[in-house]
DNA sequence: GCGATATTCAACCATCTGGTTGACGGTTTG
DNA sequence: CAAACCGTCAACCAGATGGTTGAATATCGC
């Protein structure tokens, strides 16, 4: 539990991760996919999703040449349910979400430095 | 915003930090007493907690020679609400949460390493 | 089989992190 | 006032982190 929580949050910690995470919502991609947006090397994008893997945020299938990744949210369920016992929280404001992932997905590179 | 996620996850990302908030769910306690249970040094807790304050997850009263550290849940619900933006979430389940602080508040230290 | 494509590995680098110790500045108390 | 207490600051250290480049490993299409 504490090291489910430990990789959860320290993955989550670095923007990059976390838009890329934000990129998956909308579909599996592939690496090089992913890679797409950002300035850096598509090593280091690699690095990224071996973290996000490590954490249990993401699963990778491999078909033919191409690496599939995939959102798997049940780490982050972890990571809600350690948050939620802190503050009893409004209900979650899903619109201003909605509204926030729409800026986020025009270019995750973009919003990473500039909110 | 961003800014905002990075500094809140990483500084929920250290055990002995989440344990300090969970300490403090309890009440407000000064630094001294925060450290005790901890057998790290002091300025190390008082580094912690520098963290935590810059993250807006705590926030510390200084009366008399006594720093005061109080929970501040705000830094949370911001990164609580991007979270449940990703997967469709069973309701909290509240009983774990009390079951798991339980043994959690027996001894922060302990339950740091040792799940 | 060969060249192109997809991804990782390895080595390296600068910077951040979490810890230590010792000295220091306020505040309380005797 | 002096001694004790509360907490931070400064300097330092080992190890982690996020990035780079170049070589290596599969796999695909021709």
């Amino acid at each position: 539990m504490t090291q489910t929580l430990d990789t959860a949050f320290s993955a989550l910690a670095d923007p990059t991760r976390r838009a890329i995470l934000t990129m998956l919502l909308e579909d599996d991609m592939a690496v090089t996919d992913v890679a797409e947006p950002f300035q850096i090397s598509l090593a280091a994008i690699s690095k990224h999703l071996g973290i996000l893997a490590e954490a249990g945020l993401i699963s990778r299938e491999k078909r033919g040449r191409v690496i599939w990744c995939k959102l798997e949210p049940d780490a982050l369920r972890a990571a809600s349910v350690w948050m939620q016992g802190f503050g009893q929280f409004d209900p979650v404001d899903l619109d201003a979400f909605e509204r926030f992932l729409e800026t986020e997905l025009l270019d995750p590179a973009e919003t990473m430095v500039n909110p």
